[in-house]
DNA sequence: TGCCAGGCGGGGT
DNA sequence: ACCCCGCATGGC
């Protein structure tokens, strides 16, 4: 299958203000998409629409047909989250017994989102699995489907889109997704056949898309609210899973059934910016040493640790 | 070697 | 409204 080729669309600089792209790029982005100068977006929509941006904030947009290229560069702001205004968010999370540490040193750091269906697989990816389990499956699913886009003479591997996954199936399980196989396939039947779609989902309230996400069987809380905050910034309702119910549980002194009230009581519309910031902050370590790591105040990611939320770059090395 | 991990749904009470 | 179990896979 040949690559599909890309042309220069659009550049420009946003602007280094505040805010630290080598972060934006780094964290939780798989290591095809980073190098120690720049990163590679894809920014959700129409057609292939792929962004390198350097750590000074020069971006350059490649597209293959460069529709609407006035429209990709805001879309380009949005996925890079360079408009949302954390400053009440981190008035609040600076004095926090997990994240304070984190918020003041990662300041400039801003998530960065991704089209609906690939918010989905990644987040089927996590489930009951640890960090590096769910991670090196979405790594392996990239592989396994080996697509690829060319822009300036550089092979850059892409996702597969849902209808490529539906053609080929099997190298889910090659990929090792196990029993998630199911439920990806399942959603990417939903949007192939157009029940369901980024822009539907996006028109929708958190509350609203969470019960439209919920009702693709393998799709639980956990999945529906982790999608809804990496496709669509939308972070009011928290992805809270076993790890990070035993942390607060722990951290806070709350019991365990009472840990989403809390949270989401604490963090109001930043819950789940706030879950995702915790994950990164104790380096998505497996429950018992994240414990041991907030218990001896151990609250900044370690750059020793590779792979790790803010250097996935081991997943691209050999075992 | 088992055991189990950033879920989930189905089937019990 | 709960509790409990099985489930693919790979790392430890």
């Amino acid at each position: 299958m040949n690559p599909t080729q890309l042309a220069l669309c659009d550049e420009g600089d946003f602007g280094k203000q505040d805010l630290d792209y080598r972060l934006i790029g780094a964290v939780y982005n798989l290591c095809f998409w980073t190098s120690s100068r720049e990163f590679y977006v894809y920014i959700p929509g129409d057609g292939i629409n792929l962004a390198l941006v350097d750590h000074h904030g020069k971006f350059k947009i490649y597209s293959d047909s460069c529709r609407g290229s006035s429209e990709l560069r805001s879309r380009l702001r949005f996925t890079l989250g360079l408009d949302e205004d954390l400053s009440g968010f981190y008035s609040h999370a600076r004095s926090d017994t997990i994240i304070g540490d984190f918020v003041e040193e990662y300041r400039g750091w801003r998530l960065r989102s991704t089209d609906l269906w690939w918010a989905l697989v990644t987040a089927i990816c996590q489930q009951n699995a640890s960090f590096k389990q769910g991670w090196r499956i979405l790594h392996n699913i990239v592989k396994a489907y080996d697509k690829h886009v060319l822009v300036n003479g550089a092979l850059i591997p892409r996702p597969p889109t849902p209808s490529e996954v539906l053609s080929d199936p099997e190298k889910l399980l090659l990929a090792g997704a196990g029993y998630r196989a199911r439920t990806i396939l399942a959603v990417a039947k939903e949007l192939a056949r157009g029940s369901l779609s980024h822009e539907r989902i996006e028109a929708m309230d958190a509350v609203e898309a969470e019960r439209e996400l919920m009702s693709i069987k393998g799709v639980g809380h956990y999945t529906a609210r982790l999608s809804i905050a990496l496709a669509m910034r939308k972070y009011e309702l928290p992805p809270i899973d076993r790890w990070l119910r035993k942390i607060v549980s722990v951290a806070y002194g709350v019991d365990e059934k009472f840990v989403e009230e809390f949270w989401r009581k604490r963090w109001g519309k930043w819950s789940a910016l706030a879950a995702i910031v915790t994950t990164v902050a104790l380096d998505a370590e497996p429950l018992g040493k994240a414990l041991e790591r907030v218990r001896r105040r151990e609250l900044l990611p370690k750059v020793e640790i590779n792979p790790s939320p803010i250097n996935m770059e081991g997943f691209c090395k050999p075992t």
